[in-house]
RNA sequence: GGAUGGGUAUGCCUAGUGGCGAGGGCAGCGGACUGUAAAUCCGUCACAAAGAAACAUCGCAGGUUCGAGUCCUGCCCCAUCCA
């Protein structure tokens, strides 16, 4: 037995340490990881799809600097709200700054409620092979003129998994599977089996910050009544000035979108935030759906704390017993 | 007091004008996700159940009818308008 542990942890200190931080929206990620990044002696790494982009701030409850206290952040305020975003470059900025903090002797803490970002990262999952091509215009006007079921149907001969996995509603991602033959020659299915096969090469905690699904909706609620009162609706028409369009990543952030329809005139404000409130909802229950799914998690449930001290300790011990700290 | 419109499932909105075990939407809940992921998509949503046999429900109570959410009568409630 005691020949096991030694093993055991042996090979985990060769691996490089990683903390995560993450849950549904609206939790209290944020006030949580500085306290962690301060006991630990660690910087942050944002794994949020929105918070990277500048002049994003209110709709996104971007972290200002006077709240990081000292605390070094990668990944936040790095981009145009022009500019594309999405996981392979997420994976890359994420990985050149791990290599930053490791070479600080620092600890790696990756905040942020984007799992499929964070699975990404923590995983090595391959992206590279595949480049966004014309083939995908292709697909969508293919797409448009004879609908979803027609293309669906091409993927039955080349990647008969995906076929029945995948929804033929699921445009999206019935594009991606039939682009990813198109340019790499084997299926997307074949490609994801083999990814999610992958070891960690971190040695590494997963902390899912979770609490009452009641208390939760009402924080959201709250938060966003705030962010309105903040200036979201102004924050949200500067970016329009400025020249961005409903079609870009960033403008497709919660807050963001249905604060555009308003403006559009699609719809009242009351009717905007009605529906952003909703949407924010939706969206913290499928980030629950994700973290359940995933393995090797620990769930922090906020309830089950007096204090935030005592979560912080919980914490602490468990980076303790995997040899992170 | 009078006129008009309306009350549809454990929450909200709504379709239905004689064959309804009542259609749709929202919320809620569950799930998927491997280069748009704060995106995209799916399922579920009275009870029971695959039995030609039985037991709900359309504000309440009666009536007409083989059969009523639907037609008739009375009552209750809501909204608006008139006194």
């Amino acid at each position: 037995m005691t020949n096991k542990t030694v093993q055991h942890s042996d090979n985990l200190i060769q691996k490089k340490p990683l903390v995560i931080l993450t849950g549904p929206t609206a939790v209290g990620k944020t006030a949580l990881s500085i306290k962690l990044a301060k006991a630990i002696n660690g910087e942050m790494i944002s794994a949020d799809s929105m918070q990277v982009y500048k002049y994003m701030d209110i709709g996104t409850a971007k972290i200002m600097s006077n709240e990081m206290d000292g605390i070094k952040h990668y990944l936040i305020d790095v981009l145009d709200p022009k500019e594309d975003f999405n996981v392979f470059t997420f994976q890359t900025m994420a990985k050149q700054a791990l290599e930053e903090i490791y070479a600080k002797g620092k600890i790696p803490i990756v905040v942020g409620g984007t799992g499929f970002y964070i699975q990404s990262l923590l995983y090595d999952i391959a992206f590279e092979n595949t480049e966004v091509s014309a083939y995908r215009a292709e697909l969508t006007a293919e797409y448009e003129q004879y609908g979803a079921h027609a293309l669906h149907e091409r993927l039955k001969d080349i990647d008969p998994i995906s076929y029945e996995e995948i929804h033929e509603n699921n445009v999206k991602r019935v594009i991606r599977a039939l682009e990813f033959y198109h340019d790499t020659g084997y299926p997307i299915s074949q490609h994801n089996q083999e990814q999610r096969e992958k070891e960690s090469p971190y040695n590494f905690e997963y902390f899912v910050l979770n609490d009452d699904r009641a208390v939760l909706y009402n924080r959201i609620e709250q938060r966003i009544d705030i962010m309105v009162e903040q200036g979201l609706v102004n924050e949200v028409q500067k970016l329009l000035d400025y020249g961005c369009t409903p079609d870009m990543v960033s403008m497709q952030g919660l807050g963001y979108k249905e604060i555009v329809s308003y403006l559009q005139g699609d719809c009242s404000l009351e009717e905007s935030i009605y529906i952003l409130k909703r949407d924010t909802r939706h969206f913290a229950k499928r980030q629950l759906t994700w973290f359940r799914r995933e393995k090797a998690i620990t769930w922090v449930d906020k309830n089950l704390f007096e204090t935030e001290d005592k979560m912080l300790t919980f914490m602490l011990e468990n980076l303790q017993e995997k040899c992170i700290i």
